[in-house]
DNA sequence: ATTGGTTGGTGACAAATGTTACATAGAAAG
DNA sequence: CTTTCTATGTAACATTTGTCACCAACCAAT
């Protein structure tokens, strides 16, 4: 594996020798496919740079955001499934330039029992996934659109350390599962409030947005 | 533990007695709260006998159904939860009378190495609660109030084994997030539907039900 | 039988979101 | 500079869901 990889997990050093020995670095680019619905999976990524956004579909074509993966972050859903040799549920895309380590999923159980700092790696990601995905539920059972709208630009606000949003009302209407004109609508609301400007396929967020 | 807690896990021998040893088989009445929001989580449930369910809540006191567990099914959060020692994000109550076997938490890990059954069970169950988590969101996200309804009803059923399913319009609105008004009107359209047949307290579904 | 609490039915209306249709503006390509 | 494509703005309307008000039916306790 590439050295250069100068990651910011937390594992004993007999760990990340074996990282390094099995793990395989790849490298993505804006919109490339980690994982798609229905695949079997054989490796799970450890974010080692960049973000990935992972993605639920429903029978119709409808794509619903369920949460973002940003750097030292895994995805434990790929965990049990790879254990599983179960078919994914979900879509796993590249946001933006990305790296990821891949371990193949025979190591996984390997070193489950042998590295303690593994186990809890895990065992905190699972946790975590399980938080996103409660998030994700109490925001589309109990929220407006309006707010998780809100909720939408202060991620994509986090994730990216600037206030310049990159993003089609297209694209946004597609993450939060609603249609263009809705986003279009809302978004349009904001900017009226002087909460946000509005440009082609770029959202300022001003000062106050957060008020 | 009482040896007559009959249950159908696929355990190895030695699992199965220290499951006897260690676990602790508990009683609960309909609507009794096995498990809250905030509560620090000090043991992981098995279910043997019984029906519990398991709720989210958001900040303003709304509740909405996550998931059902039936026998021998377990809830991974409350593991995950264990060995993290977070506090619990989640309500869970029982549905009717309930049986669980109480798993100490400082069991679950010494037991994850030490039988692959157990590993296998865990993950099983990993696996099974992000499946549902995702059928949640799918159904909230993307199907409509009718829908949703009909789903619930048809789990009830699976669950009950029976047609006839022991809920107010009430109790149902509550689960799905809704208000009571908005489900009666729900089922009187079923019902003017030929679907099912409405009582206080209770529904019948009829024959084609199903269609 | 009377009372009081819970449950369900229904009309009327409000609010949120979805849909359609079309106009305009900017970017990109020729 | 035109053409073409994509992104955005906006009106008008439909549908879905939420809310309020009130009534009737049912049940249980006195």
């Amino acid at each position: 594996m590439d050295e250069s990889a100068n990651f910011a997990f937390q594992f004993e050093p007999a760990l990340i020798e074996e990282i390094e020995t099995f793990g395989e670095l790849r490298s993505f680019k804006d919109g490339d496919i980690i994982m798609d619905y229905g695949k079997y999976i054989r490796m799970m990524p450890l974010v080692v740079k960049g973000t990935l956004k992972v993605l639920k579909k429903d029978d119709n074509g409808n794509e619903i955001l369920l949460y973002y993966l940003s750097s030292s972050e895994t995805c434990s859903m790929a965990y049990s499934c790879c254990l599983e040799e179960k078919k994914s549920e979900v879509k796993a895309i590249a946001e933006g330039d990305l790296q990821i380590i891949a371990i193949p999923h025979n190591k996984l159980d390997e070193w489950l029992c042998k590295y303690p700092s593994w186990k809890n790696y895990i065992m905190r990601s699972f946790n975590e996934r399980f938080s996103e995905l409660l998030k994700s539920i109490e925001s589309i059972a109990f929220h407006k659109l309006d707010d998780r709208l809100i909720a939408y630009l202060k991620e994509k606000k986090r994730l990216s350390g600037s206030n310049l949003i990159k993003a089609s009302h297209y694209q946004i209407a597609d993450e939060l599962a609603t249609s263009r004109v809705v986003i279009s609508r809302l978004l349009k609301i904001l900017e009226n409030n002087g909460k946000i400007l509005l440009y082609r396929n770029e959202i300022k967020l001003l000062n106050n947005f957060d008020a």
